[in-house]
DNA sequence: CGCTGTTTTGAAGGATTTCAATCGATGTGG
DNA sequence: CCACATCGATTGAAATCCTTCAAAACAGCG
């Protein structure tokens, strides 16, 4: 049950937003609260419909929140990787698990039960003023996707979803390097609400440019700026404009 | 400053999802905190950008929550009514307001500010409470959204959208009776992620089936399973199945 | 090596947007 | 009270973006 955390984790855990502003002794004892889970890739945290238990803070790998609509398919409300909080609103309630959480790669993370985390809030209000702030973001950031889905066209959806996924990375790998992501064009695309083949033919289209090197489960960002542009629709309509007329 | 409601108003402040589980003087001395705002049609209770400073509860008419792309587009992201909380979430810290609020109809609300509201929650902790499952309830209706968004064609939304928006005003009117909307096609097209024309064409083959009369800012619902099959997918077939194909 | 899962590419079709023209209703001011 | 301007709605035709389906190439793994 009790955890110790590497030197590591426990920079990471102090760097995390729902932890801000605790003392390393209030930290300690929240972590002391916490149960220790590890998952093989395609392991699930918790599935869609199944009564909310616990939260979670990542500590290792990635995860992906699903959302399985009635005829099966799947969208892909967020990806999560280590230091991220996974379900901080579900300890608010007694609910049901609104989505289905997927390790995406194999994964690590601490997990505190709907009563531990009350006592914990209880005891330290802060959590529960950081958890309140975190809520809030992720709406924010919702909403922001409900209206870029609303509004703008597949490829600027699929340069904001590679942009958003390496801004995520990068807090975790040395500054200056290539930007790097693991996923299949399948995420890609359950991620901005189009079909893999679609994003096989941006990203293919993106290679021949030279903006990116496109591999299996793979994407090598060489030129982030040019991807900025095309998310912000910046047409630099340069010879063979994107990915339209192929 | 200070604003005595009516009977009416005082049932639906009662049955406002903030205010459940306060007693009769609890919610006495909150609304005694409250200004009274009155705004007619067109009218702004706040802008993007602006800071927030204020959130509201309506007791009159139809406010949209709408957020502007940087190319101009209108995205509605919610269409509130009497006894509805707008912008709650917004409290908790000091930020912009990331959408706009403009009455539909002539509208009329009252306000806290941001420190009335902090010091109220800490006086009434269940208005805290309240909040917290306030946004934890619109987060799920905004993920949802963006599901549907995602997997869905554009009739499926529209009916949607219209059925939202009935159950809505059902708690004010008499049971019974026919449903009735007053908005634009435009509306309703913003709510969708569409256009004013698909959703005229739309309107238009369900007025041909006999589902609805379509009028002026107008929409009477005669069939509301039929639009409820719509929604689910549940396709009819019947004939000239939908839209498709005018 | 053969299997499995991922990706690519083409061709066809479909859903939705765009644009332009028109019509009807509403309201206003002369 | 009518004429006119305005605003919302309708409809058609063309264009386009995207999906769907099918086939095949490719990579990794036991």
């Amino acid at each position: 049950m009790a955890y110790t955390p590497t030197p590591q984790e426990l920079a990471l855990l102090h760097n995390t937003t729902l932890f801000q502003g605790l003392s390393d002794e209030q930290l300690q004892s929240v972590l002391q609260a916490a149960r220790y889970y590890e998952l093989e890739r395609r392991g699930f945290f918790f599935h869609q419909g199944e009564p909310a238990t616990t939260f979670y803070v990542i500590l290792r790998g990635n995860v992906r929140l699903a959302q399985l609509t009635p005829e099966g398919r799947q969208v892909i409300m967020h990806y999560f990787g280590p230091g991220n909080e996974l379900a901080v609103i579900v300890v608010l309630s007694k609910v049901d698990y609104p989505v289905s959480a997927e390790a995406a790669t194999d994964a690590a993370a601490l997990g505190w039960d709907h009563a531990t985390a009350l006592a914990l809030m209880e005891q330290f209000p802060r959590l529960a003023i950081n958890g309140m702030e975190m809520v809030a973001g992720r709406f924010w950031e919702l909403q922001n996707r409900y209206r870029e889905l609303a509004t703008e066209r597949v490829e600027q959806r699929v340069a904001r979803a590679v942009i958003r996924l390496i801004h995520q990375h990068n807090g975790l790998r040395p500054a200056q390097s290539v930007p790097q992501l693991t996923l299949t064009r399948q995420d890609l695309a359950e991620m901005t609400g189009t079909t893999l083949f679609t994003v096989s033919r941006i990203c293919s289209s993106w290679e021949q440019r030279g903006l990116l090197d496109a591999g299996r489960e793979q994407l090598i960002i060489h030129n982030l700026e040019d991807l900025i542009a095309i998310a912000d629709d910046m047409q630099t309509h340069s010879q063979n404009g994107s990915a339209r007329g192929l």
